[in-house]
DNA sequence: TTCAATGTACGACATTCATCGAAAGGAGGC
DNA sequence: GCCTCCTTTCGATGAATGTCGTACATTGAA
């Protein structure tokens, strides 16, 4: 069968995205190193982030980014790969993430 | 004697400001209210805020605000005046709380 | 089939956080 | 001096958070 995989990844729809949760979600270094790594140079798989944190403390970042809206994930034979959600943060909190980015790479 | 007073408040230079701090001190309901009241009506006391937690619950907040210097307080007799640190900001991460206060005003 | 690679799930742990109530303290008015 | 108003400090508490190690699941290759 081709349906026996993992759960489905749950992803919020953009008009649920909370202003509050995406702050949160980019309120800690190692995911806004993630945010940052993602606007740079588009989807990654997990690994290859310039982090040093445990597989399964990423792990954790990638789920509270993804519950907030901040990346989409999808699997594809042994990776599962990464992206974030420009448009659906630009359309729903315009300018957002793009100045915060701008922020972090001057800092 | 005219310097009795409470220890002076502490606010960090803009050149400390920092990124990651600034977003944490947005990342709460309650402080977000109190911020985005400020950007509609300027300089405020304490208790003229509308939120609705206990008078300790809110000076932990304004102390995260004003540590993460988001906020400037300065004493004026039996008053503690809040204000924005705009200015600031804007020089520090430009557009960053702009933005923000416009989503959440549109949220 | 066996193995290595990739990433998750779970449990544990120490820390941080938001919240409150009680007590205290400075400023100004009586 | 005394009292009231505004705000802080302290201590406590329950929840959330970031971190890790171990075990497990899936995939693709040897």
């Amino acid at each position: 069968m081709s349906s026996t995989r993992r759960p489905a990844l749950i992803h919020p729809l953009v008009q649920d995205l909370s202003l509050v949760d995406v702050l949160h979600a980019l309120a800690d270094p190692t995911r806004l190193t993630i945010v940052n790594t993602l606007h740079e140079s588009g989807e990654r798989a997990c690994g290859t982030f310039p982090v040093t944190v445990a597989p399964s403390t990423l792990t954790h970042h990638f789920r509270v980014l993804r519950e907030a809206g901040v990346v989409r994930q999808r699997e594809e034979g042994k990776h599962r790969w990464t992206a974030l959600r420009d448009e659906d943060l630009q359309a729903r909190f315009p300018g957002v993430l793009e100045t915060i980015l701008a922020s972090e790479q001057t800092a």
